[in-house]
Parts: C-alpha cells; structure tokens; sequence
DNA sequence: TATTGTTATACTCTATAACTATA
DNA sequence: TATAGTTATAGAGTATAACAATA
C-alpha cells in the first residue's frame, strides 16, 4: 500500500495536484457526481468535500452544475482543463504501476491482476 | 490501493490514531530510529516528521533519546503504550487484509504473496 | 421529518525556508 | 562546510456540529 501511495503522490505532485485532489478527478472521469455520492466514494465526509471541491473549482479544473431533478443538490463535472489533466494523472499513474510488474512472469502478471479484481469488486459496495 | 488505504484508516480510528500515526508506530516496532532515517522511510520531510513526533510524545506514544554517538541526533522509539498500541494495529490490520484475501484458492494467494514481495522489496531502497 | 449541501471550528498532515547546534 | 533536528509559516485534508434550503 505504501509502495503505491508513494508512486501515486510523486505522479501527483508534478502535475499540480495533491493525491486526494488527483483520486478527486479520476473519479469524475466516469462522469458528474453530487456531493453525497462523491464523498461516500472518497470514504470523506460532504463537508471535507465541499472545501476541495471549492479549491479546485477556484482552478477551474471542475465545475458545479445544478441538478435540474433536485435543486438542494448540485453535480460535480470535469471542466475540458480538468479531464486532461485527470487523463494525465491517470495515465502515468498506471505506467509506472505497470512498470512494477515488469518483471513478473507474465502468468504470475495475469494471476494477481485477476486476484486484485477479486479484492476490489468484493470490496467496492 | 484505496480498498487497502480505506481499511487501514478505519483500522486506526478506533484506536484513536490517524493512519499517518499508525504507520510511524508501525514502523518503530523494528526499533528506534533518527530523525532523518525515519522521515525517509516515512517519505515526508523532516520538518513534517517533527510536529508528527510531537504530538505522538505528548501522549506518550513513542519518546525522543539522545544520540550517545551524535550529539545533534536523537532516536525515535516506541514506550511501552506505544508498543502495545503499534502491535495492536499491526494485528488488527493484518487480520482484515487476510479476511480481504480468504476467498482466494491457495495457489492464487501464494502467487499473489510472492508478486507483491518481489514489488515491495524492488521498490524499497 | 429527512436529505443536500454549506459554514464554522479545530486538528492533523505536509512542504518550504530559515535557523541552531554539532560534526 | 555539511548534517541533524527544529521553528515559522502557509496551505491542504479531515471530522464534528450546527445550519439553510428543499424534498
């Protein structure tokens, strides 16, 4: 977890971002959220979000839109800015994890790749 | 690395730690550490350590020794709540990620044990 | 009444830069 | 001069509790 954690703040950093703020907008890449759905899938309190969602709102990298359906709640949305860099972060974080496994047997590679999805679907409500 | 970071902070919490204290007791379970050697395993800055360490000594978590070989240094090392509390989390930690991997068939899990050695040792300087 | 999102407040984590004491 | 650790400062992440607006 620390391997990854390390990996993931040092493709972060040079791109601007804090790692929270990179998980932040690779999560919007599968499309506008609320507040509440966010949170619950950043495991952070709505009111922790709201601060970050603000800082990068300020940087125009996402955009809240009103929710036509409910007008208490609003949708969190990638600007054009923000997804290029989310597909930035997204892409060199998955390079150097790749790199990683290099050097793996390619049927070891395709073992724990099937395990680790195991692992999340099982762990991802 | 979010299922694993998500466990690991609700591992903590209940122990009143936050998972950044968490690891650094962990860590100190090897034995007591300087500054400088501590904050590189840690991956965060010196000074970021000094402010973690205080808050960890003000509950008598770990303590600060003068270096008898070094003057300007001092080691790092857990008291004995500290200990007790690094192991506890270690246990309880542990625990949760063999829970995560139970439903792997015995094969998988031992490839996937030894990829994820073979990555941390080649990631681990 | 319940839910959505925000505000207010208090800590913790983190980095950068400047500093001190010692090597 | 270089290294070990600290201080000062600023910004970011986080939680809890209280709140306004809407459902």
């Amino acid at each position: 977890m620390h391997v990854l954690q390390d990996l993931y703040a040092e493709t972060s950093r040079p791109l601007g971002l804090t790692p929270q703020q990179a998980h932040l907008l690779c999560v919007l890449l599968d499309g506008p959220l609320g507040m509440t759905e966010l949170s619950r899938i950043m495991s952070i309190e709505r009111s922790s979000l709201t601060s970050m969602v603000d800082r990068l709102e300020r940087r125009s990298l996402v955009a809240r839109a009103a929710d036509p359906a409910d007008r208490r709640a609003c949708q969190i949305g990638l600007t054009d800015d923000g997804r290029t860099l989310a597909h930035e972060v997204h892409d060199a974080y998955t390079a150097r994890v790749d790199a990683l496994t290099t050097d793996l047997a390619p049927s070891h590679r395709s073992h724990v790749l099937a395990a680790v999805r195991r692992i999340v679907t099982a762990a991802t409500p």
